[in-house]
DNA sequence: GTGAAATTGTTATTTTATAACATAACCAGA
DNA sequence: TCTGGTTATGTTATAAAATAACAATTTCAC
């Protein structure tokens, strides 16, 4: 069955990501609503992080109601449970892959296409979490995250992440 | 002698800052105008980052005259010439530690005070490096920032980093 | 000196994010 | 099922960060 609101079918990632994080909340007693679910929905549809704009003009077409603190109030809750990932380096949002498991997060991010991959390595959390302990630093909040090209885009392939 | 625009006297750290960035600027051919060197003088007398308005304002008071293209020109050529970082997740400015290596950096950020702690682990680089070497992924800028409290500010002490 | 290139001045606009307050939905307890 | 407090959403306005576009000036090699 294709997503709702698209004629593209859901992305297999996105359907189980959605599951996912109705399960979280449930267990955390955390309301996904209609339109925390809808935005989630939306972000993990893309196939490039999408900008808090970008997500209202989608919510838009689908003739909701909106401003920005509408999006903007959805994305907050999604951070704080821990569903999605803000883009320092960009000023955009993308789904969390290891949801559940409260971390900074570390990604690889083409400038070319938008395609995200967020690594999960102990050793690099580590490495980080020691350099702050060295210093007496108490980390409350990291950003990693390398921009670049894909290996899709270095060989000139010309098309949008998936 | 204190520095031509503030009743503080000059750290030393800026001082120094600024005659290596004079050097390296001359050894590049790059043009460290008279505009350009203010501004990194600015970066470097402030104790917390800067955003790009707070550097604006303090030219502005100085009877310059100056709109935001202004600062944003200036500090293009500064990080194009590794004299500042960005930090991405606080939209601020800071002084380079390691000028002439052109390098992403990495940095502890203080929320309270502002102090920034730019670090150089060469493992912390090579393991991030190599993440994304086996993904075959091509890194072109990298933003490493790890955001808490410092030791002066855990133990209460409010005031502004120095 | 002259002309091309680089730098700065200036106005306007775009993009990103939040403040403040009104309305509506939810839900626990009487 | 009221009721009242809490949470969520609607709405208007504004703040904050960054850039576009073009004019004027400075710099510097020739």
């Amino acid at each position: 069955m294709p997503s709702s609101k698209s004629d593209r079918p859901m992305p297999p990632d996105a359907r189980q990501a959605l599951e996912q994080a109705a399960l979280l909340c449930q267990q955390r007693g955390a309301r996904l609503t209609e339109l925390r679910r809808r935005v989630l929905e939306i972000i993990w549809n893309s196939p490039a992080p999408l900008g808090a704009y970008a997500i209202l003009d989608i919510l838009r077409d689908e003739g909701r109601p909106g401003a920005p603190p509408t999006v903007y109030r959805a994305l907050d809750f999604l951070l704080e449970q821990g569903l999605i990932h803000r883009l320092a380096s960009l000023n955009v949002f993308t789904g969390c892959r290891q949801p559940g498991s409260h971390h900074g997060g570390q990604f690889l991010i083409c400038q070319e296409c938008g395609l995200v991959d967020e690594l999960s390595n102990p050793r690099l959390e580590e490495l980080l979490q020691n350099e702050a302990a060295i210093r007496q630093f108490e980390v409350l909040a990291q950003t990693v995250e390398m921009l670049g090209r894909c290996p899709a885009c270095r060989n000139g392939v010309a098309r949008h992440a998936g």
